[in-house]
DNA sequence: ATAAAATTTCAGAAAGTTTTGAAAGTTTAA
DNA sequence: TTAAACTTTCAAAACTTTCTGAAATTTTAT
């Protein structure tokens, strides 16, 4: 297989990665691209690489670089902006995380929260049922967010070791 | 806030949530109603409650069941069946996680292994860069994937404590 | 065997999401 | 200041996913 044909097979499958995941296509396609480029790619380079529009390719990096996974890169003498992606794994799915976390967990958090204060007797069994789902919900969600958190904010080296812990 | 209300607030919120992480907000809807019920629900029962064609509830209780996160009740005397979810948050958890790995990043280690094998002479920059960064995702993806693997198997007093651990 | 009661299927409709590309806006070298 | 080079915006079009509901199929009590 030719790097050409290697390329767009990992373009494509992170591509399709990405939309399982809730991350539209291009956007997880440009990334993949930027992962896998030595250097610094214009919008021109990005749009003829992915056979995709100048306003798709704009929005897609602008939405990269709000995550900070990607980052604008310029060259004195050219007015052209060029662009590279994080290449350390380990920080891209800690930037992920915190996004994802921010975006996604905090909202249901207050959910949570606002929709456990239902009114009414506690032994009527369908507020039971409820309010205990609610909280068990709860509880898990907050130990889950707390490794998050723990995971987002700790270095390296400390994150490897906690996960070669969970391993063995 | 009366029950109807929390409740209503509770599936949409599970609902955009699925959505995001792409689970299809009808399935998350029906899983977070018969997450709250205490008892089983026959499927003219969420119809009603969704306000979903027959179509759609039998379509997505049917991906809960084969999830493994809805279970099917009969009741003698009774033609119709009922459906209950597992309330074991993580159970529910360990059986996406399941679901998804098998799903998701199997392919994802298929594509990673193939792709790797690119032609060519490893010094050319662009193979370089191609090579060492497969590697590295595919590393990163392996050590994820273990950590899941060990936690679907774990039971839940050993993911209990390991949680804890990670947590402080 | 029958028929009533239920579940399942699937083609077309509706809803939601992404992409395009032309126009507007911005930046910079001269 | 100008105008060429570039970036950003956004309404409409293309595409994708989900949902509906009527018809087909299956199940079960008698």
């Amino acid at each position: 297989m030719k790097l050409i044909e290697s390329k767009e097979k990992f373009i494509n499958a992170w591509g399709t990665l990405g939309t399982s995941w809730g991350i539209n296509r291009t956007m997880a396609q440009v990334h993949a691209l930027l992962l896998v480029s030595p250097d610094a790619l214009s919008a021109e380079e990005i749009m003829a690489e992915l056979n995709i529009s100048r306003g798709n390719a704009n929005m897609n990096v602008r939405t990269l670089i709000d995550w900070g996974l990607v980052f604008k890169e310029t060259r004195s003498g050219e007015r052209k902006e060029f662009f590279v992606a994080e290449k350390d794994i380990w920080k891209v799915f800690k930037q992920i995380a915190k996004e994802r976390r921010k975006r996604e967990l905090e909202p249901i958090f207050k959910v949570l929260d606002d929709v456990k204060k239902v009114e009414g007797d506690k032994r009527d069994r369908n507020i039971k049922a409820f309010v205990d789902t609610i909280e068990e919900i709860e509880r898990f969600t907050r130990k889950a967010d707390k490794t998050l958190e723990t995971m987002i904010k700790a270095d390296e080296n400390w994150l490897m070791s906690s996960f070669m812990k969970l391993m063995r």
